[in-house]
DNA sequence: AAGCAACCTGAGTTCAGTTCAGTTTGACTG
DNA sequence: CAGTCAAACTGAACTGAACTCAGGTTGCTT
């Protein structure tokens, strides 16, 4: 499975896509993409402004290829994380451990992707967008149903009480991701901390 | 308490502060903010797109008294249900029945809450605009506390085993919240069938 | 060295949001 | 019931950030 990278080795040796990409995160993720302005990214570069628009066809393009990397990454790395493993209990404990197994570039890229989760909803009119937005509502689904499986092997098995494991899944996965609204690297309580609390609160909802 | 309202009862009776709040969240809440044309909030009303400006300073501005309007109606709603209770599993079951005791209005305003929260994370250039958002961040510092708070008197009577309030809170509130962000009325899952899904997951979260 | 595709640019366009410079409306006063 | 005044409104013009266009440059390939 191809972890999902910011490089593409498709691309040619003087391309900046990379340099694009990880620089919109550096702002999309500290100012918010709606008050980044695209020009401020070409600046951090090192290019013209209308130089942004040979690797992407818009802000939003950029935007919404970075959900899309995040997105696969997440739902590659509970993939990874779950793959050898049979008890219930354990899966979902590992599952909550890699959600939060980050470095501060993917924080940045989760807390794009719930910042503007609402832009999947409607559809793009350009083309690059529009495959682009579906491809981040596929991954969406497919992280979901991650857990909602995950969940129904757990019921399955009679390790966890019956429930409508699409809901518990989803609210599961919601309180999970809500950590990153409001998590910053400087805060106070230390990010394994929370995913110790988290891990706690999960196995309790789905295992009692 | 005075319940926060759309209509508020200093306007004159020509205003149509109100009816343009009501045709906002509907454009806002089904189509997202940044794709709504303020103007078409204008023609909702039947009034031309500079007749907005004599209500409000700007889109954003109405955005943002949206949000503080149902922040403050979220806060208002958990003070009144939580009132008169003393039992700490009660008193939780009631908060997250009353976060759901909604109308479908006030479904699209936690939706456009949900969706715009990252909003209130910078300041805003002008002033009234500053004073709308830094209002609306202290009513999410107070619907915070309630919630940590009520888990706190829980923990200290000895019903709720002794963890990290505020981040068990916002745990709590975050599960709650990510709901606004995928449940629709139209959805095959009933919003009562939901409400008594997370209500369980919550006291088994904080109480065991 | 020619060819050519990738890469880049300055000047100009677009469009939603906003400002401006007034005009209309209707409740209230004398 | 005429005059007044603030609230409510308008069409035309402005702004700024995203984007388009018509080419120019770079450096790898043969």
């Amino acid at each position: 499975m191809a972890r999902a990278r910011i490089v593409d080795p498709e691309e040619g040796p003087r391309s900046k896509r990379a340099a694009i990409l990880v620089a919109a995160v550096e702002r999309f993720g500290e100012d918010g993409y709606e008050s980044t302005k695209w020009s401020e990214v070409a600046d951090r570069v090192g290019i013209g402004q209308t130089a942004l628009y040979h690797y992407f066809e818009s802000k939003a393009h950029c935007l919404l290829t970075i959900m899309r990397l995040e997105l696969q990454r997440s739902h590659d790395q509970f993939v990874e994380a779950t793959r050898d493993l049979t008890e219930p209990v354990g899966e979902v404990r590992v599952a909550v451990r890699a959600a939060f197994a980050v470095s501060e570039q993917e924080i940045r890229q989760m807390r794009i992707l719930q910042a503007n989760m609402s832009l999947l909803a409607n559809p793009r009119k350009s083309k690059r967008e529009e495959t682009e937005r579906v491809a981040a509502r596929q991954l969406v689904q497919m992280v979901e149903r991650d857990w909602t499986n995950l969940l129904m092997r757990g019921m399955s098995k009679g390790a966890f009480p019956l429930r409508d494991a699409h809901t518990l899944g989803l609210s599961v996965l919601g309180m999970i991701v809500s950590v990153w609204r409001w998590y910053r690297p400087t805060g106070a309580i230390p990010l394994a901390e929370i995913s110790e609390m988290i891990e706690g609160c999960v196995v309790r909802m789905v295992a009692e």
